[in-house]
DNA sequence: TCCCTAACAGGAGGCTGTCTCCGATTAATA
DNA sequence: TATTAATCGGAGACAGCCTCCTGTTAGGGA
């Protein structure tokens, strides 16, 4: 979206030409639709097959297969954010942040693979999924830290540890037989980090 | 080990050539450090280069990746298990299950990817080591209703559940900043499972 | 409307890896 | 030592990643 230099935004630089961005657009709608199919390790080859164009237009737009995903994800990432903010209002803290990490849970849910990806991406700089991972570990961080005042959660606990135990059964998920056991292994998994 | 028709054993088939077993040790040997420091998805080709051997060799061995790690992992889940049958016989069947939990962890982490190939196996009849995991699904299976008896775990759980967070934690151990951060998560993961 | 040029397109090609096939080689036996 | 069946191992087909460089084109200026 930032890089479309659509209107809208700060213009620091000239706007797109239209093939241009024309590819642009039709390279993000269908490494969606590929990564959502197949997983996050769908074939670039593929997505700019399907896009109707060359695989080095892809390469150009974006230089990574971490960036192709950053730039679907930073929109939902976005939001969950926010979702995160206005929950630190809420009442009852731990519900609160159970709440925003079932949603959380949810995003990592429909690009299969995506798990392992943001737990890899956690570790390296210079991943362009880095930032926004980061975001949310603030987001995250308040929430913990809110419920842990409360007295609702283990004050032992880091948001660290919170959202790696995330991860960990967003993983899970995926692995789970029936496949609808997210919220099973969330529910077990929080058991463990109230407060007793 | 069962393949190489060493004398001990029940041989319906005849023993194998010398410089095949000569072979095949050598590739067991590689094999391992491969994917020691490598993880699982080391390079084949380079396991058979460094361990002097063709590729075709290593191929006639070993018809897939799994069957190399099944082979390389089958002692030591044997191990695993008959481990397993004796902490059956404990006093605190809690204890004993988080013990032998504890163990399967440990050899989950001496190859980076392996949870993942391990969850994979277990939704796949065909793969070698579907057999080895079903085994220790068995061990599990009996500790965790020992202690459900016991009153000491949730009774709403199941053993396919443990063993998924399980390697979920297992997982996370592989993507933990530190490390070491395994035992810790699985406290906190047992600490949700224990009966209330 | 036409032209010029910076921006863009996209495929060839180098690289790495998986896996198969089959002629060359060799261990074991008589 | 000669025979032969088991084994070896590399060539080659294929797929994917990523880069480089030539040909093309959009769009502002004359």
């Amino acid at each position: 979206m930032s890089r479309l230099k659509s209107g809208t935004e700060m213009d620091t630089s000239k706007p797109m030409r239209a093939d241009a961005r024309r590819n642009y657009e039709r390279l993000l709608v269908e490494a969606k639709r590929a990564f959502a199919a197949r997983g996050v390790e769908a074939s670039l080859e593929d997505i700019a097959r399907q896009a109707g164009v060359g695989i080095g237009t892809l390469y150009r737009h974006f230089p990574t297969r971490e960036a192709l995903l950053e730039t679907l994800l930073r929109e939902r990432f976005d939001a969950q954010a926010a979702a995160g903010r206005e929950q630190l209002a809420r009442a009852e803290p731990l519900v609160a942040l159970k709440t925003w990490l079932a949603g959380l849970s949810a995003s990592s849910a429909d690009y299969r693979g995506l798990s392992e990806f943001l737990a890899a991406a956690l570790d390296d700089e210079t991943s362009p999924l880095y930032a926004s991972c980061h975001a949310m570990q603030e987001v995250a961080s308040q929430l913990v830290e809110h419920a842990k005042a409360a007295g609702e959660l283990r004050g032992d606990v880091t948001a660290q540890e919170v959202l790696l135990l995330l991860h960990a059964v967003s993983w899970a998920g995926e692995h789970s037989p029936g496949g609808g056991g997210l919220p099973r292994l969330l529910d077990l998994v929080f058991e463990g980090l109230r407060a007793s």
